[in-house]
RNA sequence: GCCUUGGUGGCGGAAUUGGUAGACGCGCAGGACUUAAAAUCCUGUGACCAUUAUGGUCGUGCCGGUUCGAUCCCGGCCCGAGGUACCA
């Protein structure tokens, strides 16, 4: 590589020698476990924290350390500023990737994921970071994944009890039963009948633990789940992204299977509203909010003309009653068997083996298609007492509400555009403000209207949208026809995978019923098998696994746990990573309590960040940690895109163009490797080496350079736009590396990566060397007192500084620091008094060169364990200001005046100023603006 | 469609959120040093019009408004990114 060569060349007579300096002070901080970190009562404690990564086989690019790099600034930074602070790292290594690549290869997924985490740990290494790594942790260890089946079982053992609004413990239930039966129990659960404390004396065992499980936060039921055929298994809803699965894009299909669940609709409000006070972005929260789906409505009951069957529906408008013309059925609805009559039998089956086949993706992409059959049935609706039909069609989901819906056509544009396919009437209820009411059968959509007033309503009529939504709940509450009522959209978490590379559950069958092992028996540890593929007859990989039974002969769950298990608790264990006696140590726990900072991707948004918040709120009911929510402060870094380049060939030649001339040819645009290309200009022949084209031949613009196009596209390898960390390392130095992925801009913002603009930063470290050292490696420091300039300079750095960290505004530090050691190399400052302090500031940015100057210096003790310098008003306060002078807002001039000028005098100053007299043009100013230390206006 | 974002030089981005638009860096152009290259240093660099210097006009996606003053606030539109999508 060309710019490799000229970087050697440079290297010999450079002064600032990264690669022996990060060498010997990473040997340095591993050997002296700079990081590790204890409880310290005597210090305010800070945790902050990654998201850890999925240790892949392609290991990190170039976007991946920038959330790492900025939470370790902030880490370094806290440290400096005396508080204890947690910084740890580990590995989400149970997960898909690496056990499709089992099943192509053969090989372990064991072994493929160890030597992907030795990869990562040697990326990481090479960047600096400040982890304490004696807390490393893996999700795919026994004695980690231990801690994921024992809060698996607690969750087994509980249930909610929606009066105390906790979980608590399942004997509690039980005893509950015993004494008066399940009438008053309120209970998140799965729909149970009725017994009496007689009954549940009756029951068998086998009926009591069915009962049990129906009660259980983590609990086995029939569900529809999202199956994936080709990765043969079920997936959560977050890990379905437009009906293809997250990993890999394949079809997703529904389908009703007996699968693990956790029951975290239970923690749906809370979840909620404990959302508030955190210092997350709103567009997170929004998000969150948006997944949780929280309305607010009724359930109402519609009787059956001509049958015993009721209808419940849920509904947020039953203002709209009054403009129900018919009802619908989600297809996998009970209702459906129930009310269809003889006649209609044969078309609705059709209609539902039909609907069954659809993929989840076929169904999103035609939405705009109506389909629906009707039942033959109708309904009653109990405000107008008018019979009504009963239609099933998949527009209405089985999973959300009740799987019914009345139908109000003139004001739900679904239930439009179904009644004017299936001709039913539309009748107008609700009148937008000023406005008369019209003749439907005229109208070209719904009118969805939120706000109004009602027509055609009956005791409704007149009242705003608002007023008629409390007065019809009121009535239907009062004709016992249905209850106010809030639904969530969150479902609960389907909790098994049909695969292999994950934690087993700690559950074993006897008599069809699951039990759970003793947990003194934990963990329970994944066998082996022989091969990664389902069974003959259908059964999950751990089918295979021989004896794979408990020591009284009954069969383990064959299922293991999802890839969110094993990163829903792993903060705690982090606080206490070698304990196994708890999850985490009352004392350690109360030390450190929650993360105060927590960085990673917005992709965690629906998933992650959902299920740990959950599974957090569960361990704080159990009162086995102390804060109700997990991660107190949440930044989300921005994606840092690919810059790819390209060569313009063209078409039918092996001729490449330029780009200035490319529109003057019938050409195509193909990629090239951005290692081959500097500055845009592409290296001829290392083109023609790359592409094995010797004979290639370029049409050159007039300075005789190939010039590539560029474009701003997702890092991959398919577009050879992959940038290494490592080589970023290997040629400028981790400093470098951390300092310019800060300097590209805004952390939360996505930006391309541009390696071009790193020689900046480079420059900016030879800079820094220069101010210590000549050109011959003599130190330069000396002890002279610092005079006011050098003084004013260090001081302005540390405010902007401190400031900036604490705004995560990485980006604008880095210019900071540039024009700090801009300004100090013109005044020719090697000033301890000035450089040390320097130092310190620079530190978290750039741990290695810092902490070898600040050695040089005669520092005995690592820089990491100094502080941060005070910031000192008194050097930046200045006793005038160079006033803007603005003409009508325009700036024209300027004048240094005192600040603590009177106001008249310094309008009496800039109306005198010569230069004034041009603007005024003769005439008397109409008003004057003086803001001190601001500008002066004024207006002509 | 809905929600959340963002739109500033050739490029990444600043502007202490109502007070000097374009900090810092890249790139580019010119110069110094050098046998030469690299490195380093200096100067210029939003557009346009004038010009010996000086100077002027326009300019933060578009159109309007509030204000002495708007990248920032308000109303309407256009475009990009992300999330979500029959949620009743």
């Amino acid at each position: 590589m060309q710019t490799f060569k000229i970087f050697k060349k440079k290297l010999k007579k450079m002064e600032y020698n990264f690669r022996e300096i990060e060498q010997k002070w990473q040997k340095f901080w591993k050997e002296n476990k700079t990081y590790k970190v204890e409880i310290d009562e005597n210090l305010p404690k800070f945790y902050v924290l990654d998201m850890f990564p999925y240790p892949s086989g392609a290991g990190l690019h170039v976007g991946h350390p920038l959330g790492y790099i900025a939470s370790d600034i902030y880490s370094r930074y806290k440290r400096l500023n005396g508080f204890n602070v947690l910084h740890p790292m580990g590995y989400d290594a149970f997960g898909l990737p690496a056990e499709q690549y089992a099943i192509q290869t053969g090989q372990h997924p064991a072994v493929t994921t160890e030597n992907n985490i030795k990869r990562y740990r040697e990326q990481l290494d090479k960047i600096g970071f400040s982890y304490d790594w004696d807390r490393e942790v893996r999700t795919c260890e026994p004695s980690y994944y231990k801690w994921t089946q024992w809060a698996f079982l607690q969750m087994f053992k509980h249930w909610y009890n929606k009066t105390s609004d906790k979980a608590e413990p399942i004997e509690k239930l039980i005893e509950i039963f015993a004494k008066e039966g399940n009438k008053s129990v309120n209970a998140a659960c799965n729909e149970t009948s009725a017994f009496t404390a007689e009954d549940w004396k009756g029951f068998s065992e086998k009926q009591k633990e069915e009962i049990l499980l129906n009660y259980r936060l983590a609990y086995l039921a029939d569900t529809m789940v999202n199956w994936c055929p080709a990765l043969g298994t079920v997936l959560a809803n977050d890990e379905v992204v437009n009906g293809l699965s997250e990993r890999g894009g394949h079809p997703v299909v529904q389908k009703e299977m007996k699968q693990w669940s956790l029951r975290i609709s239970a923690y749906a409000q809370r979840l909620l509203d404990d959302m508030e006070n955190l210092e997350w972005s709103d567009s997170l929260k929004e998000i969150q909010r948006n997944w949780i789906g929280r309305s607010q409505g009724a359930e109402m009951l519609f009787k059956i003309k001509n049958s015993d069957v009721v209808l419940e529906i849920f509904t947020t408008r039953p203002d709209t009653t009054f403009g129900v013309s018919f009802m619908v059925l989600a297809p996998e609805s009970a209702y459906v068997q129930q009310i269809t009559t003889v006649e209609c039998k044969q078309a609705v089956e059709n209609y539902l083996e039909e609907t069954k086949k659809r993929s989840e993706r076929d169904r999103m992409a035609d939405v705009k298609k109506v389909s629906g059959e009707f039942t033959g049935a109708y309904a009653i609706n109990p405000f107008t007492n008018a019979e009504i039909p009963v239609y099933v069609a998949d527009y209405v989901l089985a999973g959300y509400g009740t799987g019914a819906i009345m139908a109000v056509p003139g004001h739900d544009s679904r239930d439009f555009r179904f009644a004017r396919h299936f001709e039913l009437p539309i009748p107008q209820v609700v009148v937008e403000k000023g406005k008369e009411p019209s003749d439907t059968s005229s109208w070209d959509d719904s009118f969805d209207a939120k706000e109004g007033f009602m027509v055609n309503s009956g005791f409704l009529n007149g009242m705003d949208v608002k007023d008629a939504i409390a007065a019809a709940i009121g009535e239907i509450e009062k004709k016992g026809i249905g209850k106010r009522k809030i639904n969530f959209r969150l479902r609960d978490a389907i909790f098994s995978r049909q695969r292999y590379w994950g934690e087993p559950f700690p559950l074993y069958f006897k008599d069809g019923i699951p039990y759970p092992i003793n947990e003194n028996e934990l963990p329970l540890e994944l066998p082996e098998v022989d091969k990664f593929l389902p069974t003959e007859d259908g059964q999950p990989p751990l089918g295979r696994a021989e004896n794979w039974k408990t020591k009284d002969g009954y069969s383990y769950e064959l299922s293991t746990m999802p890839g969110f298990a094993g990163s829903s608790a792993y903060y705690y264990r982090y606080m206490d990573p070698k304990n196994d006696k708890a999850l985490v140590s009352k004392q350690a726990n109360e030390y450190w309590r929650n993360v105060d900072l927590y960085i990673g991707g917005t992709e965690h948004a629906t998933g992650h960040l959902v299920y740990s918040r959950y599974w957090n709120k569960f361990l704080y009911d159990m009162g086995l940690v102390c804060e109700k929510e997990p991660f107190k402060k949440l930044i989300n870094q921005g994606m840092i895109q690919g810059r790819s380049n390209f060569v313009y060939r063209i078409n039918g030649t092996g001729k490449y163009v330029s780009l200035e001339q490319k529109d003057n040819y019938e050409c195509s645009a193909i990629h090239v490797d951005l290692n081959i290309v500097s500055n845009d200009i592409l290296d001829l022949d290392a083109f023609k080496k790359l592409t094995g084209n010797e004979k290639a031949e370029f049409i050159l613009n007039e300075n005789g350079e190939y010039k590539c196009g560029w474009e701003v596209e997702k890092m991959s390898k398919s577009k050879y736009n992959v940038v290494n960390p490592d080589d970023i390392v290997e040629q400028y130095g981790a400093d470098t590396l951390r300092m310019y992925e800060m300097f590209l801009g805004p952390l939360e913002q996505s930006k391309p990566w541009d390696t071009n603009g790193i020689d900046g930063v480079f420059k900016f470290f030879r800079k820094t060397w220069r101010l210590f050292y000549d050109q011959d490696g003599n130190l330069l420091v000396n002890n002279n007192v610092a005079e006011k300039a050098e003084l004013k300079i260090l001081h302005k750095t540390i405010k902007k500084i401190s400031r900036d960290i604490e705004q995560f505004s990485f980006n604008t530090s880095v210019s900071a620091f540039m024009i700090c050691v801009n300004e100090l190399g013109d005044l020719k400052c090697n000033k301890r008094e000035i450089l040390e302090p320097f130092l310190i500031i620079l530190s978290p940015f750039a741990p290695h060169i810092t902490e070898e100057l600040w050695a040089a210096l005669g520092n005995k003790e690592s820089i990491v364990k100094s502080k941060f310098p005070e910031f000192k008003e008194e050097f930046v306060t200045e006793s005038s200001f160079e006033y803007p002078v603005s003409f009508n807002g325009k700036m024209r001039f300027k004048i240094e005046m005192p600040l603590d000028m009177p106001k008249d005098e310094m309008e009496k100053m800039v109306i005198s100023d010569e230069r004034s007299v041009k603007w005024l043009e003769g005439k008397a100013p109409k008003k004057v603006i003086v803001v001190p230390g601001k500008i002066v206006n004024i207006v002509v």
